[in-house]
DNA sequence: ACCTGAACACCGTTCAAGT
DNA sequence: ACCTGAACACCGTTCAAGT
């Protein structure tokens, strides 16, 4: 299966071999590259004529599968939301724990995505951000973020998550999590890594900042 | 003095005006200019080349001020921050309050400044996060953010806040807006404007998730 | 349907030269 | 000390033409 992977999008195989006319997948192939380039070079580095140098073709074909590059970054980022929504589903499907832990669960999905995938994340508020985002990426964004809402909801059945539109609710613990990557630097805040300070901010959060009565 | 600023920032008014050759405050031109910019269309459209014919300089005049691109924007970035810092400073001097109203005060004035400056703000953690970000960056950074532990810290000695690192509990309340305001199209969540919902999430914040015992 | 090549209007950066 | 002009190596996008 790796092999094939690599046998398949391996960009140097691609280049020396004898490429027909038609090129046959390079709507995917300038995905991989680019998303390759996102993650080591940043957002800024991708550039439409670099990418049809690597994979071989003219610097005008991404024009028939992208309509201009902020298409590309679009398809990019919604490719993002599709991959955060799994990796946060796959963190709550187990709903054989109590409240507390599966939010620290969802949010640790949450971070570790963050960290793998900065530049990528980045990429993804960014494009949904923007004046005139495409609405597929709009409602990718809500889809994932839909998993802390159901948590939420389903907390609330159980009486251990105060009234309240779970929506709003997980707002709470979604804008903490994307806050506290956004104020860390490496990583970590203050030189303690995000990992280790999930779990506390998720206590705190339940508990409240309020000394127990 | 209103007056004064647009005299000496009026780039119609200089560009008319037949220039000596020296520009005398070329560094200050280029950063008034660049915000700007960066206001009405984005970080993306800042141009060394397009600042320098709208102040009828030379295209490699900012050379002289700014090593590169970069440069001006991280200059850009570190003048945010301490715009920042002053807002927040301001926020959070009158302390004839208590606890809860000193944080939503301060939250108030951060989602203020995220609204008002939204391009800017995205500027000022892009350059900070960058790898080799200037050390003036982050201290600026650390600086502004230091009002809201500052708040914490007394809230801790009137007791009305839990024991442990004010900074740690402060970067609950800052990733918190931080996220939300990410989290949020068009200064909205879900059609609620953020400050409305500002209020709400200090008091969750402060009275905690789960429901009252 | 998919790709190419030439052309256009932009960039940032460097460097020798001017005031 | 500060600014200029020519030059270099890049961009994204358009469009008529090729397979």
């Amino acid at each position: 299966m790796l092999q094939f992977i690599s046998r398949t999008c391996n960009v140097a195989a691609v280049k020396a071999t004898p490429r027909p006319y038609h090129h046959g997948n390079l709507r995917e192939a300038l995905l991989h590259a680019a998303e390759k380039t996102l993650e080591t070079s940043g957002a800024q580095s991708i550039s439409l004529r670099e990418l049809s140098r690597e994979l071989g073709v003219s610097h005008t074909s991404p024009r028939r599968h992208f309509a201009n590059k902020q298409a590309l970054l679009d398809a990019l980022a919604l490719r993002g939301f599709e991959r955060f929504d799994l990796a946060l589903g796959r963190a709550t499907k187990d709903r054989g724990h109590n409240f507390q832990t599966r939010l620290t669960k969802l949010t640790r999905a949450f971070v570790s995505f963050a960290l793998k995938h900065s530049a990528l994340l980045g990429l993804m508020f960014e494009a949904k951000h923007r004046a005139g985002a495409p609405r597929e990426l709009l409602e990718a964004s809500e889809k994932a973020f839909g998993h802390a809402a159901a948590a939420f909801a389903e907390g609330q059945t159980t009486g251990e998550v105060v009234a309240g539109d779970p929506w709003r609710l997980s707002l709470v613990v979604f804008a903490a999590m994307q806050g506290l990557i956004a104020l860390s630097t490496d990583g970590k805040f203050k030189g303690i890594p995000l990992d280790r300070l999930v779990g506390e901010i998720i206590e705190r959060l339940i508990l409240g900042l309020r000394p127990r009565p």
